[in-house]
DNA sequence: ATCCCTTTGAAGCTA
DNA sequence: TAGCTTCAAAGGGAT
């Protein structure tokens, strides 16, 4: 698989492999038709979220911008990504996802066009858009005076700048008029953890920067669980933990998760995983494509954002401790690392094989 | 309160 | 280098 970490060459994933597997088109089959009968069969009550309650004014005001920045998007958007169907870049009812997209810094000509000119924003889904852990979410508007924004791009100093160093936000193509990301479903407006240990070098909220102590505050974090959160932030150092960028199935289970539960009444995400697996291996290689390339895009902006950082910094072994659970029972020790969606399964006992048709698990 | 489950892919670790 | 492990998201369920 392509390495980012090789001294940023060129390749950077753009090699991402698909993965290809067999039976897929049989599969594929399949799947479409397990996803639209038998789901919707299941389906009692949809969720809807172009419906919810009526949004902040400030939200409103910020997806008008980003509608703005939305138009632009055609034009931006490159070859298959630009096609992309709905549900990752329009809004269907994932309005509140804008999507800033870097020009690729590792192109053959090797120019990173400027911020205001390489930014399409689209709206993706339900949860956050797949670029959305590194985009500043608060709720503070990027004004375009601001000290942060951008100005030159090629300003990179390495791993440890000091704080209010100018340069990382130039990654971050903030629209004129600013724009913080804002996930007004998460709420991430002024989030506690935002104004604490959430934020960049820079100064900038950053999601995928959580406090460091352990994944349960993260996942806190990310579901907007401001106020509880309050008396441990303050007992603990606030040592901020960087998060991985995601990969192209996380991107795809981000933007497809909604749909699924709407389409069926799981809720389990382990079940609905199960689902998510499998439609990712019902995907054809050009939609694959697709969430490759955006995963290879969050990872150059991700390095380019944290070029210290490393996997390694949220890496714990387990050598010696138990931590985490063992992994041998949903990962098949025979297979080499590479494992099969369909080798993981357990066979119909998942809650996801009790909607599933015998033939799909 | 915390961990598990469940998926794939990226990256780290170990022998 | 091969093979294994951890983490990324998600949120209901289990402990």
């Amino acid at each position: 698989m392509p390495q980012l970490r090789g001294g940023g060459e060129e390749d950077l994933g753009a090699s991402d492999e698909l993965i290809s597997f067999k039976d897929e088109g049989e599969e594929k089959v399949q799947e479409n038709s397990f996803t639209e009968r038998d789901l919707a069969d299941l389906k009692s009550s949809l969720v809807n979220e172009s419906e919810a309650p009526a949004m902040p004014e400030a939200v409103r005001r910020v997806q008008d911008v980003q509608r703005v920045y939305q138009e632009k998007l055609a034009d931006h958007m490159e070859d298959g990504i630009k096609h992309h169907e709905e549900p990752m870049y329009k809004g269907s009812g994932y309005s509140s996802y804008p999507f800033l997209m870097l020009s690729d810094p590792y192109l053959s000509n090797g120019s990173m066009s400027t911020l205001s000119s390489k930014v399409p924003v689209v709206q993706p889904s339900h949860g956050v858009h797949p670029l959305t852990p590194l985009i500043p979410y608060n709720n503070e508007p990027f004004s375009s005076h601001s000290p942060h924004l951008p100005a030159d791009l090629n300003q990179k100093q390495g791993a440890h700048r000091p704080p209010q160093t100018p340069d990382i936000p130039a990654f971050y193509p903030i629209p004129p008029g600013g724009v913080g990301q804002i996930s007004p479903s998460m709420g991430w407006f002024t989030h506690p953890l935002m104004l604490g240990s959430g934020v960049h070098t820079t100064g900038i909220p950053h999601p995928a920067i959580v406090p460091h102590s352990g994944n349960k505050d993260m996942e806190c974090y990310d579901r907007g669980m401001k106020p509880h959160l309050e008396p441990k932030r303050e007992k603990e150092p606030k040592k901020p933990t960087i998060k991985k960028p995601l990969n192209a199935f996380m991107l795809y289970m981000k933007e497809m998760r909604a749909k699924v539960i709407a389409e069926c009444t799981l809720k389990e995400s382990a079940a609905i995983n199960q689902i998510l697996g499998r439609r990712w291996h019902a995907l054809s290689r050009e939609e694959q494509a697709k969430y490759y390339e955006l995963a290879r895009k969050e990872r150059q902006l991700h390095m380019q954002l944290y070029p210290g950082w490393s996997a390694r910094d949220n890496y714990v072994s387990n050598k010696g401790k138990k931590k985490r659970r063992s992994r041998e029972k949903h990962q098949d020790s025979s297979s080499g690392g590479k494992r099969s969606a369909f080798g993981t399964y357990k066979e119909k006992d998942t809650v996801a094989a009790q909607f599933l048709p015998m033939e799909v698990l």
